[in-house]
DNA sequence: AGCACGCCGACT
DNA sequence: GTCGGCGTGCTC
């Protein structure tokens, strides 16, 4: 007998799938994966078949109107992927399945090719690889199921060519590949060295497409036309078949992370997609991520490692910089005034990598802008007694927790040595830029920051004026600190390492190690002394700066895992923060405390929710976003499938929600604003 | 998300 | 008296 009741996932904010019934001409043609349109109220929507059944509820039950003729059957492992997505997550799987398809029908016959996303190139052959290389890419060719990579190479280890050799082996076994690299890393440089090695093979998917680009690289992946798949992370919605290896560079970049709507982090989202597809996967990284450190120590996932350089090339030469003694021993000659952001050693190099004609670069965290709070003699910064991160500096005097809501006044005299003064400091790369004006007026100059490079056609722009020498020091912020490679770049200053050590986030120092490996990486990756990098700091005792100075990654891991494993903090225990949302000031206090007595109340109820810590709710880092009133929730636990069904159980059916609120779940949180 | 229903202010 | 503001609630 033919199934009579069709559950559909239908485009709009729903839970669960809804069941319909369908005339007896269509009903033969039904299955799980097909794209249907059906009535839902009084309009007809997109939707996809997730199962076919003899039970009906009780509803009146509709007829599904027709079927998406033009859109392909979504394979198994998709699917499957997709239903993860929406249960772990906690978001309406209708709107996942809608989000896959393109934005526009398919085209005709009028296929011209698209030039402005597959750049025009030379061919290009296998480079030959190094020892190192060549024992990761051997691992890697001998596995062919399911299993994680964690490929960690230094800065100028040569990852990208094991990518590419490891993909070439992919096509010739009929399989097809899925690269997924941060938006910012998607350069017309990175995409040409893929469209050299493999020509016509490649399409490319990031959210900068229009929406006909889009549409036309989503169709030439599902026809099979195209077997490699170079996307950000929006890439992953494309039901890609027939999946031989998914490579996620960068792994460790937070922007991997959506922060709105389905707030999925791609690398996690990778690894399912790989066990869907039972196919490898490599995360690749110079600074893992300790979530992906922590499950290659416990040996979830199998370690690859490339400890050098391509060509015998050195690694940079780091100096750290100490900015508290720097008064005592900058005696300029020639009346040269320095600014208080600039060392004499920084200077120095600086001038003689100018006369040498060689380029420079000087990097400034982007939120260097932002106001922090310091001492200028020793150096310490402001902690939360509860929760072992810093204090955020609101308004002039507010020192403020933005995990449990401890606050207190800036003190006059710093606590540690008693006699230092607290400095606020605010710099940024536009102050940077004007002093080196001054210093060097002779140089070309360029600065690359949010205010500077606008979209894409700009930082191409910029890559240009780089490689043909028209820059002499580059001024910039992150934006230019990842992934670009620049020949006659010999010479890297970080201006103020310190600017991101007291972010209000237990990813703080981590994510300031990063930075400075990726940074000092950007050094002398095409001159055999490896370059020369300065970090000027006020913390030259920091963790992240001491272990970076000689690249220590493993020893900078492990220390920040034991101090992680206190706290139960990721990847030890795993978080889930709840944003709560009200339209006025009341509603939203009335909701964090019916959401408070909730989880109290599934605490006492559940024994078995022991283990599970909520903290909170208190009003979030921001309060107020555009008439949006916002408190927040967060919840920390050691075992995740314990922690995801409180999250269930803590949402419930939403009916119990007050008027003008909503609640908004954000598991595995990677920023907490 | 849409789309309707519903209950209060300024208009022919 | 109604036109329409958008707050609230439901969609198989």
């Amino acid at each position: 007998m033919t199934p009579q009741y069709f559950q559909v996932a239908v485009n709009a904010p729903l839970s669960g799938a809804l069941t319909y019934t369908a005339t007896q001409n269509v009903q033969s043609l039904l299955s799980r994966g097909i794209s249907v349109q059906v009535p839902l109220g009084k309009r007809m929507v997109s939707g996809v078949i997730l199962d076919t059944t003899n039970e009906a509820g009780a509803f009146e039950l509709k007829d599904i109107e027709t079927i998406n003729e033009e859109l392909p059957l979504l394979h198994e492992a998709y699917l499957q992927w997709v239903e993860w997505m929406a249960k772990y997550y906690m978001h309406p799987i209708g709107q996942i399945l809608a989000s896959t398809f393109p934005p526009l029908k398919k085209k005709g016959r009028s296929q011209e090719p698209l030039n402005s996303v597959i750049p025009e190139v030379i061919p290009s052959k296998d480079l030959s690889l190094t020892q190192e290389q060549d024992i990761c890419l051997q691992q890697l060719l001998h596995v062919e199921q399911f299993q994680p990579f964690l490929l960690h190479g230094v800065t100028g280890s040569g990852k990208t060519e094991v990518y590419m050799q490891l993909l070439k082996k992919t096509l010739a076994r009929g399989k097809s590949a899925l690269i997924l690299v941060p938006e910012i890393s998607l350069t017309p440089q990175l995409i040409q060295r893929f469209a050299s090695r493999f020509k016509d093979q490649i399409a490319v998917i990031h959210s900068h497409l229009t929406p006909r680009e889009k549409t036309q690289q989503w169709w030439s992946v599902i026809d099979g036309e195209k077997k490699i798949l170079i996307g950000a992370r929006s890439a992953l919605f494309c039901p890609i078949k027939n999946l031989g290896v998914i490579i996620v560079d960068e792994e460790h970049e937070p922007s991997f992370k959506q922060e709105e709507k389905l707030k999925y982090h791609a690398r996690d989202a990778s690894i399912v997609l790989a066990k869907t597809h039972n196919c490898p996967i490599v995360l690749g990284s110079a600074t893992p991520s300790l979530e992906s450190w922590q499950n290659a120590k416990a040996g979830k996932y199998q370690l690859l490692q490339m400890k050098n350089r391509v060509n015998d090339r050195k690694m940079p030469d780091v100096e750290i910089i100490d900015l508290k003694s720097k008064k005592d021993h900058d005696e300029m000659p020639n009346s040269v005034d320095l600014p208080f952001w600039l060392s004499k050693p920084l200077y120095l190099a600086l001038q003689s990598n100018l006369e040498n004609k060689w380029q420079s670069a000087l990097f400034l965290n982007r939120r260097g802008t932002a106001q922090m709070a310091l001492c200028t003699s020793c150096g310490s910064t402001f902690e939360c007694p509860n929760c072992s991160i810093s204090l955020t500096l609101h308004g002039q005097s507010h020192l403020v927790c933005h995990y449990c809501d401890y606050s207190e006044k800036l003190p006059e005299k710093c606590h540690h040595c008693e006699s230092g003064d607290i400095e606020k400091i605010g710099l940024g790369t536009e102050l940077v830029e004007n002093d080196i004006f001054r210093l060097f007026p002779h140089a070309k100059i360029a600065r690359a920051d949010r205010d500077e490079i606008g979209g894409r056609k700009d930082l191409e722009e910029l890559i240009e004026n780089m490689e043909s020498g028209n820059i002499d020091i580059l001024i910039g912020t992150q934006m230019i600190a990842k992934g670009l490679d620049f020949p006659k770049l010999t010479l890297v200053g970080l201006v103020l390492a310190d600017v991101g050590f007291n972010l209000p986030d237990f990813r703080a120092t981590e994510r300031s190690f990063q930075l400075l490996t990726q940074v000092s990486g950007r050094a002398g990756r095409h001159v055999d002394d490896g370059g020369k990098v300065f970090i000027q700091t006020f913390n030259p005792e920091h963790p992240s700066i001491v272990y970076s100075k000689d690249l220590q990654y493993e020893l900078f891991a492990d220390m920040e895992l034991r101090e992680r494993q206190e706290l139960l903090y990721p990847p030890f225990g795993r978080l889930a923060l709840f944003r709560l949302i009200g339209n006025s000031n009341d509603s939203v206090e009335e909701l964090a405390t019916k959401t408070a007595l909730r989880a109290d109340h599934l605490k006492k109820s559940y024994t078995q929710y022991e283990p599970v810590q909520v903290l909170g709710p208190c009003p979030a880092p921001i309060v107020k976003i555009r008439n949006n009133y916002r408190h927040q929730l967060l919840l920390k636990c050691p075992e995740p499938s314990l922690l995801q069904s409180f999250c269930y159980q803590l949402l419930g059916d939403t009916k119990w929600l007050p008027a003008g609120t909503k609640v908004q779940p954000d598991i595995d949180p990677v920023s907490m604003l």
